[in-house]
DNA sequence: AATGAATGAGAATTCATTCAT
DNA sequence: AATGAATGAATTCTCATTCAT
């Protein structure tokens, strides 16, 4: 009754409102790795979230849209990691050390999260995938973008945007392979994808000092 | 196994049967490619070959089994468009002529299969699917590494088929890219993954007598 | 009725509630008219009333109950307009002016009751539905034979309360035909609607001093 | 193998697929006058039938399908019910017993069509059945008025469908109320409605030689 | 009394697969 | 060997109703 903490009451709700959202998005990213978007139900997810059908589609008007609010968060997600990894100093790295940092943090950042292997590589497949995956991956290289322009400011933005699609893609093609390998290639795989990448972006970003 | 003495009726049926399933692979391809595997209904692949449904399961004992199909096909294909593309002299060529000439063959392929191209880059979505590709690029991979075999034939066996998967799965991943710009930047797109395959192999594979 | 002695908080609290049941049958009475009444979603009543679902439930045990309440309230205000048009007077009128007024009245009402029109003509669909509007139909039957009895008090009383059944469910099936037809149409149809009930009602009602 | 008969191996197909969809429809046409439209479910229809939900739906795209088609059906079992009736004999004879045939056709046949009442008198509800059952009542309409041109030549067509309108929808309104009637009072009742069409035709159509 | 999140039975519809013809 | 009608399990999504807050 006390009207000074009525402002406190919703607050609670909003929260597990929220925690319940993110329970059901750990459920989805989880039933869309094991099974793949298309045959993963929306009851499967329900039921590993703990839910009621019901309450998942009081969240979500459909099946893509879990896939969407997914995609934003693994985005989101990755951004801060990045963000988190890479502070000015990271940029004045050498290449090779910086190429390091990303690759890690994207490597760490997939182990713990099951979900945004499928997302990040997904390719043709249902049109709802297909785009979710495309936009996801724009997204990333964007962001990748930016990281690069801070290297290197007097590339021309078009390159620049290239490269760093070119990048990712070509992560998104190459992780798996590094998950997929015994486990004493993995390390191999990774710095064979490390190679790579320096091999393609010294050239045109190099190291600011050449040093 | 004299073909010339087999019953005249059989051999016509058995044509016509090798005729029928040439035709539901295209129309799997097809319809595969426009609406994903998952989505494709097998009626749909029947109905695109002007077949009964009937007849189709009499060749094949599920959808995924159109699947593999579809993927060895594909691989014998490409295989032979590599086979005739590359010849010894090939293999003699500068490292850069030498990927042009991979990279072609398979944008050629591609071009004109458009079924390869889901397949090929077809990542984690259903379970089927996700095999199916992997298997196929796999396959790609140790036909590149016989060509990788050629060209450096000092080369640890376990590196080069690394490389060559390295290279197979990058090159599945950045063809959308190309597919997906506009039509301007497409040569661009294809320039910069052939910039990326030759500053990953020449340090490792190099030209043979240009050293 | 003393309203200065009873408890304050306890009317207003009785006023708001009884100011939401009209406010729920308000909101009820627009969205069966919208969707149906199939269709019409408790939920839905309960947002165009402002409130939620909680609250409406605590008013009408089920969707059933807010039909049932809706016709009760529908019959209750018609019965109060024609109590309003119909006086003594009235019925000493001309069977022709008589029609009239009572067809006027009904029209008018209908008019200003989005929901009067469904429920008065709502037929043979859910089993809720036709309940109510047969009900509904075989009220205002009574009120009408009521009128007659004024006008013509020698009739059989069973004959009385057929010719009510008939005009009422006759008007019920024809205004729709009015409120469909081209605005000119119209009065047309008002017109004819009349001739009929004039027509079957004139040889066994009759104007009183039939000059 | 014989050729002539092939076209005969058809036929049992196509009868029997005939065959099933009538029986589809008689279980919809029972289904909706149990429960009504909204509350049938396609599964009790196939089920009614005998028949598996798959095939109802290789028949019907949807729900709204089934319901036009048994509108159809009873628009065409209702004409050929008229036709058998109303020869151009019965088109002079006197209007009281014009309308003892016309009436007793469509009594007879609503007596052996349970479907055929809640579609015709079919009103708002589900947008749906009130479209059918508008259409319905229109089309038969347009039948009626055929019979009156036959009787009344002379009569203005955009009047002469008025009548026929009004009359249909009298008709469809005050069936029920025999139906819902006690027994002995049923045949008072089609008398009171015959009474009352004579009432409102006989101004306007008038027995050819009565004049 | 009011709220609205949560529930889950139930509905329409699809589609891989079978099998009688 | 070919056909395609028939099957029904499975899926997505809705909505009346409850109940903890």
């Amino acid at each position: 009754m006390a009207p000074e903490e009525s402002p406190f009451r919703r607050i609670p709700q909003q929260a597990r409102g929220q925690q319940r959202i993110e329970r059901l998005l750990d459920a989805a990213e989880q039933v869309f790795a094991e099974v793949g978007y298309d045959a993963a139900t929306t009851n499967a997810i329900a039921a590993r979230a703990d839910t009621s059908i019901g309450s998942l589609y009081q969240f979500f008007p459909n099946k893509e849209a879990i896939l969407h609010a997914l995609a934003a968060r693994q985005l989101r997600l990755l951004s801060e990691t990045l963000d988190c990894e890479l502070t000015p100093e990271t940029a004045a790295l050498p290449l090779g050390e910086f190429l390091d940092r990303i690759l890690g943090a994207i490597a760490q950042f997939q182990a713990s999260h099951v979900g945004f292997h499928p997302l990040f590589t997904g390719a043709h497949t249902s049109a709802d995938l297909a785009h979710a995956a495309f936009d996801l991956r724009q997204a990333i290289s964007q962001r990748i973008d930016g990281l690069l322009a801070l290297r290197a400011p007097s590339l021309d933005a078009r390159d620049r945007l290239l490269y760093a699609q070119v990048c990712v893609n070509t992560v998104a093609a190459l992780l798996p392979l590094a998950q997929l390998a015994p486990a004493d290639d993995r390390l191999r795989v990774v710095a064979e994808i490390k190679r790579l990448l320096l091999a393609y972006l010294s050239p045109v970003i190099g190291d600011d000092g050449a040093g």
